[in-house]
DNA sequence: TCTACATTTCGTCAAATAACGAAATGAGAG
DNA sequence: CTCTCATTTCGTTATTTGACGAAATGTAGA
């Protein structure tokens, strides 16, 4: 029971949600998500704990950089509600803004 | 984006899973649902005006009384969470209990 | 070792949340 | 119409949340 309403309280928040998104393209650094969200790096850090914490995403070191990307256990209830989140949102604006701005970040060559 | 997060939002309290499990078995009067969980009246009707708000639940007036059922329309997201949540805590020791309590009401005639 | 830099943790603040009791609302019964 | 009673709304309080900047952590490279 509580599980269940921390795993949606970890799904109630919009930029958490705009975090999951980001991550279907790919995994991604710390620096890039909180480069197309435009919140400071702490607060991008404590969201991407929290999704962590229930089990939708997975992080991963690699050089001076952590790596997040989705996770494919998490626990009994993030399987089913991410494969919602898959196909919903596809035509939010709010989404298709962050992935155009993901897309100029890479050129832009960001924390490296 | 927002009326996702705000559904998530909704399903975050552990007395409104409560409420929703409840409904699975039979529309509920607001005396009822709060002989249940045992909270104060006021705070069952914020927490059905939550659920109603999100497309969970819809009420309707029946003499004194308003009574509360599982919506089948609500918003984009609903239907397939609800379907979820059917799924979901059926062997919860919180929701059993639950159950229990409230086939004790029913021969206790609460609200009459 | 020392420096640089990505990330996390800590401390703080404003806003939102969940709880309660009291007061207001509204419908049925007398 | 008035009284009763189920429910909602209001006002308050304690706790949680989401944001930030500053400080701490940890790793890569000089």
């Amino acid at each position: 029971m509580n599980q269940l309403s921390q795993t949606f309280k970890s799904l109630s928040d919009p930029n958490r949600l705009r975090i999951l998104k980001l991550l279907e393209s790919r995994p991604l650094c710390v620096c890039e998500i909180t480069e197309v969200l435009q919140l400071a790096t702490s607060t991008v850090s404590k969201h991407l704990t929290i999704l962590r914490g229930a089990g939708f995403i997975t992080d991963r070191k690699q050089g001076k950089w952590v790596y997040y990307q989705l996770s494919s256990k998490g626990n009994l209830y993030t399987p089913a509600l991410q494969s919602l989140l898959r196909d919903w949102l596809t035509a939010d604006r709010q989404v298709q803004a962050d992935m155009d701005s993901l897309s100029n970040i890479q050129t832009k060559n960001l924390c490296n």
